[in-house]
DNA sequence: AATATTTTTTAGATTAGTCTAAAATATTAT
DNA sequence: ATAATATTTTAGACTAATCTAAAAAATATT
């Protein structure tokens, strides 16, 4: 059908659209695809003959419908596998991204439809991203930045900005996890620096860069 | 390391040289990976270059003890996933080679250990063959086709030769499986075909082309 | 509005893997 | 031992994906 590489494109121009909005420029594909903006002129050809791009010279790029239902059906494969690997194969959350890589570009509907059912159908993967289901319906979690929120405010950890292992081994470190209850006991004028208890237990300072790389939403009241 | 096309060599190459013994025809190998001799001769100079097969000019090929090792590799990789998918995702024995020969480029020593794990390091897979361990060490079972049989033996079944979706499924709607008793209750003289009884329970005929595809063992005496 | 800068596309090569057709070598038959 | 046949290798070409360098178009600056 389609190959490793018009996936992994089709992939990152749907993941640019999400975050840098509607058109998406070749040299943006260029950078998140580690390529040169020439490689990703001839794919943008290609990629339109398939009609799976609207692209016109010169104007930017944005995903068909056809497309959209190919990037989600990746992201999609995706997620449900590093799931698998953290629920099932002792991988922790910040391991599993470079598998989930190769793992989203097999093709095998019976596969993915089983370990859907196997995980007993999860909607969000260990970084909290919702997974698109099998018609590539996606459910968008309506979670603000950490960095948003003000003091004594009680928030539910849901997800991650940064993926990075760096990141997500610092919030390991921290003790800072998926669900857990985040209050507010400060927020420092200067910088936004945020003093914060986790689950009413232990008390830790964090950056406003490491705020505006966490998911929050309100807790919600009983 | 090796792409996933010389991988696929390696392993076409491995699979002769057990089958059809000792060096393997450059036609040999283009007729299993259904390719061209002349693209067969282009990839074998590059796996010399590699070091991973014997090679000269018109002399045929074997493996170098570091091709072996990284065929045994893909195999393990292939059986365990086949284990998988049948023991955690109820695909059945006839619907999991495809899948696994995807499934087996992925390439993750920790995904292959944590799913050896997962599943209680299993030394045969879903047809029978030989896991491979971690090392490449293969315990090659001594199983005898069930047509090398007489009258009265009674065996139990441990293999398959013929891995087709067709005759598994052939041996699935005859009640025939692996782990099963078969007693050997006639030979027809003339065409070598069996009448035997399976379990003690059903019994049947098979002609000699499907006892040349069984693999069993004396069953052993208490 | 004209010029400078940036972005994007084209032109032309390169590499992996494949193919067909022709040449070289090995094997088999006479 | 020669000739006929089969096998294997080489030569040259193709496609997908990539690259560098140059040209074209768009955008920004004066
Ligand atoms: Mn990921
Ligand atoms: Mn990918
Ligand atoms: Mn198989
Ligand atoms: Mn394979």
């Amino acid at each position: 059908m389609n190959s490793f590489t018009e996936e992994n494109y089709i992939k990152a121009i749907y993941k640019l659209i999400e975050s840098e909005g509607d058109t998406i420029s070749t040299n943006a594909i260029a950078e998140k695809m580690n390529t040169k903006a020439a490689s990703v002129t001839d794919m943008l050809k290609k990629l339109f003959a398939k009609k799976l791009i609207n692209y016109q010279k010169y104007q930017g790029v944005t995903l068909t419908a056809k497309g959209e239902k190919v990037a989600l059906n990746i992201i999609r494969k995706h997620r449900l596998w590093e799931m698998f690997l953290v629920e099932k194969l002792d991988f922790k959350w910040d391991e599993v991204h470079d598998v989930a890589e190769q793992l989203e570009h097999i093709n095998s509907d019976k596969l993915i439809e089983q370990i859907d059912k196997f995980l007993n159908f999860p909607k969000v993967d260990p970084h909290g991203d919702p997974i698109p289901d099998a018609k590539g319906k996606l459910n968008i979690p309506k979670s603000q930045l950490l960095s948003k929120f003000n003091k004594s405010d009680v928030c539910i950890m849901t997800g991650v900005v940064d993926h990075s292992a760096a990141f997500l081994q610092y919030l390991d470190k921290s003790g800072i996890a998926l669900g857990n209850e985040i209050k507010i006991k400060d927020v420092v004028v200067f910088d936004r620096s945020l003093q914060i208890t986790i689950n009413k237990r232990n008390t830790l300072f964090i950056s406003n860069d490491v705020a505006k790389n966490i998911l929050v939403i309100l807790k919600p009241q009983p």
